[in-house]
RNA sequence: GCCCAGAUGGUGGAAUUGGUAGACACGAGGGACUUAAAAUCCCUUGACCAGUGAUGGUCGUACGGGUUCGAUUCCCGUUCCGGGCACCA
């Protein structure tokens, strides 16, 4: 074992395999038992096709850039970097112990220079790209200029933040920096000024899969919303390639729906709305078109630009007031309280189809950044109107025959339509609906919109363009330098641009982002490198970006970087790309399904456009490994007293549960000892045993050093053995389940272990024959190396080690020690506990490592069975079984039955009519 | 509210295609070895009923129905737990 690598290279003679863990954030306090779960079970994998002549390549790596080691540096003023580097060399230690099979030669830090400049490469690459929607791909930003020169925004079809409109001649007669702000319209990476998610007590903006309920996912802080400048990535403009490409992926239905919902594509209908008295004309989104009859009231969200335009004069007070109030609003509180809320904005929209007046309204319950802002409001068929309509008393117009509406609205789309036009009206055109099922109507009020006009089919999606900057130090810089206030890329030769030095993490007292401390922070376009601060002078010394990127930045694309890790002139060699392609087996959290995992879907995919990566979807099979809960145990302080009471007598007292070490406590029995030496003040305390033991309670909770259920990895191992934990933790129950950590039962593995081991070792040496097995023997053998492969093969480890528990025990039952039973089982045991394994095969006598054995097939003959069993049953109950030989023949399977009960007789004494033999296991069926 | 995935002994969980439910392990109880302890090994362990006993019977996979000779498995409905989305029009 000592000295084995698993280092690989592109062999273009073997088939490869891509074995991936979701590389970790190397955070303070070490890996707990949780941790290594996911490792152990793709390491099983890994192992597994190396076994079967795969060169697998199964990488690891730190996600470096991250809040804690920046936290801990505003603090302590210790540079990040070197709390990282400790954290690293802590995990690399606690790695290293359990005995994963990771190439560690390809290791990769998304801290490093030589890693985050293809980080820096591929923004850059985004900055010079739009997204060609017709092509259903992005290109390079200088085709879109030609494409400007020749016909202005004519004929354009592309991802856009907004719609705009020139001519050729209007775009050539543009000025340079006019031309930067246009295009900045359109490119993939752009600066925007957006509303953002401001985390103030984080001092930075956070995208939307990192704000939860409102409040940051770090930290729990109040989030508000706020109009900022700042870099965003147009992942919008995939989500039609990110949701289809779901369905080439092997991910879990669950994980995929998240993403589905994550991304939202909703069809529907857009249009347009005249403003009574006015040449106004304002543009909505509905999926309900069909509902048009029931308009009672239009909204608009707060921040809508129409909101100015419409309000009257005798509104605009009442209206202020509105918009104040709103904006005093945290998410939070809008998540909080759902109240109704909203002001009349003094003007009346047109219905297209009926030519009504309807009043104009603004409120929160409308979001700005969906759809166009703005709503046609059908109480009747929308429980957000028909809470609105009720509250400022609108009326309700039911469009669905049979729905009740007087207390809730109808949202279903079923029912057949009536009221569209109501009894005695017209329509334009003569239009009408009723009669119609939902479904049609929708069809018909789209194909009669698009028709005349009045709008167009669109197609929504809920998913916004990631914000791409953070106000922190910790992160990778941006190679960016500003000219005449617009964003200028540096030269692709003089990436990476490093981290500057700082002498404080915190944003500058002028409330610029930490790297404004940066004293060297200028970009020489003459010498092309960083200068002095001071030389800014604007003609050829200009400012960097101060801002870094965020967390998901460094791991969007790190899966490509393990193939050609120390490559400096590309992000990855299209040698290196073409063979190993794309992830096979991905391992990793669930907790990424809205954040990394979509972020570097969308990042493959950009790169997948620019020829970079070969492979559409970088993950082909994804598992999620669930999370492993801690389980807290409890002692119970009698009050007021330094009493201890145990769990059976504690109903007796008054007592007050305390969390205590789980370390300290065994199969839930305190060690009275350890407790007073845990805690000072624990010292003198007395205890109420029951059977002289103290007995705690216990409870499923979050692993957390807080509650003291944090079981380390380390201890585990020393005292069990490495082997023993990779078993255990895959014995816990199916990876993909999240289940509580419990140390009582790891006895059992590693009892199991020892067995195994015994089955070579006599007590005083290594004892194996050249015997021939006998039949039993390879029986055993070949069941097992069916079940285990395909196990393996579906992830269901939990139930392998069972299989080899029962063979372990059938054969030292049998007595065997048969090397061509043993040689085998040893291949078999070799991914779950490699380190017996490994020591096994040399007392075997082999002086190669068992990683360059071939995982053995399985041989049908082995499996068949000698006997079938018959079973009869009848009235719905089993009565008994018969045994026979499995060769025979009918004959032979009517002498068994005779011989047994089943005779003439004893089916007519139950009046049974017939006897059914069905194929398969030979059950038999009686019939009455 | 919408969507997804679940529910099996004291516990974690097996049963992969509809075919003897509860594998394997933990815990518990009993026993062997031992001066003793540790370690190891063996037996019992879903519930209930009958029997001294071997054993036999009934019930039993959240709940209520259905399909089937036969359902943990398939279908319909209900309850509960977990996850995702959520003023997304």
């Amino acid at each position: 074992m000592a000295g084995q690598t698993y280092n690989v290279t592109e062999d273009k003679n073997r088939k490869k395999f891509y074995v991936l863990n979701m590389f970790p954030y190397p955070s303070g306090a070490g890996l707990h038992v949780g941790h290594p779960l996911g490792y152990i079970a793709s390491d099983i994998y890994a192992r597994y096709k190396r076994l079967q002549g795969f060169n697998v390549l199964n990488p690891m790596g730190y996600d470096a850039y991250g809040l804690p080691a920046e936290q801990y540096a505003i603090q302590t003023g210790q540079h990040p970097a070197i709390t990282t580097e400790q954290n690293i060399n802590r995990y690399r230690e606690q790695l290293d112990k359990i005995g994963f099979s990771f190439d560690w030669s390809r290791e990769v830090r998304t801290c490093e220079p030589g890693y985050y400049h293809w980080t820096q490469w591929a923004f850059q690459k985004m900055f010079g790209s739009f997204y060609c929607n017709k092509c259903q791909s992005a290109q390079p930003i200088e085709k879109l200029i030609e494409h400007f020169e020749h016909e202005g925004t004519a004929n354009l079809d592309v991802a856009q933040s907004e719609e705009l409109t020139f001519s050729a001649n209007e775009w050539n007669a543009m000025s340079d920096v006019e031309k930067q702000q246009v295009l900045m319209n359109y490119r993939i990476a752009y600066l925007g000024e957006t509303m953002v998610n401001w985390c103030p007590q984080l001092g930075t903006v956070l995208a939307n899969d990192e704000v939860v309920d409102g409040v940051s996912e770090r930290g729990g802080f109040p989030v508000v919303q706020k109009r900022m400048k700042q870099w965003c990535l147009r992942v919008s403009a995939y989500a039609q390639r990110l949701l289809d490409g779901l369905d080439t992926i092997d991910w879990t239905e669950s994980l995929k729906e998240t993403q589905r919902n994550w991304i939202g594509r909703s069809e529907g209908t857009e249009m347009q709305f005249k403003v009574a008295g006015s040449d106004i004309e304002f543009t909505i989104f509905t999926t309900r078109a069909d509902t048009i009859f029931g308009v009672t009231f239009m909204v608009l969200a707060p921040e809508s630009e129409l909101v100015k335009q419409l309000t009257t004069p005798d509104q605009q007070a009442a209206v202020d007031e509105y918009l104040t109030y709103v904006k005093k609003r945290t998410e939070r509180d809008r998540i909080s309280d759902r109240k109704v809320t909203g002001v009349f904005s003094g003007s009346y929209a047109i219905n297209p189809f009926t030519g009504d007046n309807i009043p104009v309204w603004i409120s929160e319950y409308v979001l700005a950044g969906y759809g166009t802002g703005a709503i046609m409001a059908v109480p009747a068929h929308d429980s957000r109107d028909y809470a609105f309509a009720k509250h400022f008393d609108l009326p309700i117009i039911p469009l669905i025959e049979g729905a009740d509406v007087s207390e809730e609205s109808f949202d279903a789309k079923e029912g057949t339509v009536m009221n569209s036009p109501a009894a005695g009206k017209t329509a334009l055109d003569g239009f009408s609906l009723n009669g119609l099922s939902v479904k049609e109507a929708i069809a018909a009020t789209k194909k009669f919109v698009t028709e005349h006009q009045l709008g167009r089919v669109k197609v929504n999606f809920r998913l916004r363009d990631a914000i791409f900057s953070r106000q922190r130090y910790w992160g990778e810089p941006f190679p960016v330098y500003y000219k005449d206030g617009m964003p200028q890329m540096l030269p692709e030769e003089c990436l990476p641009l490093q981290l500057p030095e700082v002498d404080k993490f915190l944003p500058t007292e002028t409330g610029e982002p930490p790297l404004g401390n940066a004293k060297r922070w200028a970009w020489d376009t003459k010498t092309k490198t960083v200068v002095d601060n001071s030389l800014i002078d604007n003609e050829t010394v200009f400012p960097l970006e101060l801002n870094t990127m965020p967390g998901f930045a460094g791991s969007s694309a790190y899966y490509l970087r393990y193939m050609d890790p120390h490559n400096d002139q590309a992000l990855v060699s299209p040698e290196a790309d073409e063979y190993w392609q794309s992830v096979d087996l991905y391992v990793g959290g669930s907790e990424h399904a809205t954040g990394h995992l979509i972020y570097s879907r969308f990042w493959n995919k950009f790169l997948f456009d620019l020829g970079v990566s070969r492979k559409e979807e970088p993950f082909q099979k994804l598992v999620n490994q669930g999370m492993i809960q801690g389980r807290s145990n409890f002692v119970y302080r009698i009050k007021d007293t330094n009493t201890f009471v145990s769990l059976g007598l504690k109903d007796q007292y008054d007592v007050t549960p305390l969390h205590v070490d789980v370390n300290i406590v065994s199969g839930d029995v305190l060690d009275l000892e350890a407790f007073k030496a845990w805690r000072p003040e624990y010292a003198t305390a007395e205890f109420i045993l029951e059977d002289g033991k103290y007995i705690c309670g216990w409870a499923v909770e979050k692993m957390s050093k807080s509650m003291f259920n944090v079981v380390n990895p380390d201890m585990i191992v020393e005292k069990f053995g490495a082997d023993t934990l990779r078993l255990y933790e895959m014995f816990l129950g199916p990876v993909e389940q999240a289940k509580p950590w419990d140390t009582n039962g790891i006895d059992g593995s590693h009892r199991f272990l020892k067995k195994f081991w015994n089955l070579f070792w006599n007590k005083e040496e290594f004892a194996v024959t050249d015997d021939e097995p006998t039949a039993a023997e390879m029986k055993s053998l070949h069941k097992l190396i069916k079940k285990v492969t395909e196990d393996i093969e579906v992830f269901s480890y939990n139930t392998s080690i069972p299989a080899f528990m029962i063979a372990t025990n059938e054969l030292s039952q049998l007595k065997c020690q048969k090397r061509a039973v043993l040689e085998p089982m040893v291949v078999l045991i070799a991914p779950f506990a490699p380190h017996i394994a490994e020591e096994l095969w040399e007392s075997l006598g082999h002086t190669t490592s068992v990683c360059d054995a071939q995982w053995p097939a399985f041989e049908e003959k082995y499996l068949v069975e000698d006997t079938m069993k018959m079973m009869v049953a009848f009235n719905g109950k089993t009565r008994f079984s018969i045994d026979f030989p499995a060769d025979a023949d009918n004959a032979t399977i009517e002498a068994a039955a005779r011989s047994h009960e089943l005779t003439p007789k004893y089916l007519e004494d139950r009046q049974i009519m017939k006897v059914i033999i069905v194929p398969k296991r030979m059950i038999n069926i009686v019939m009455k």
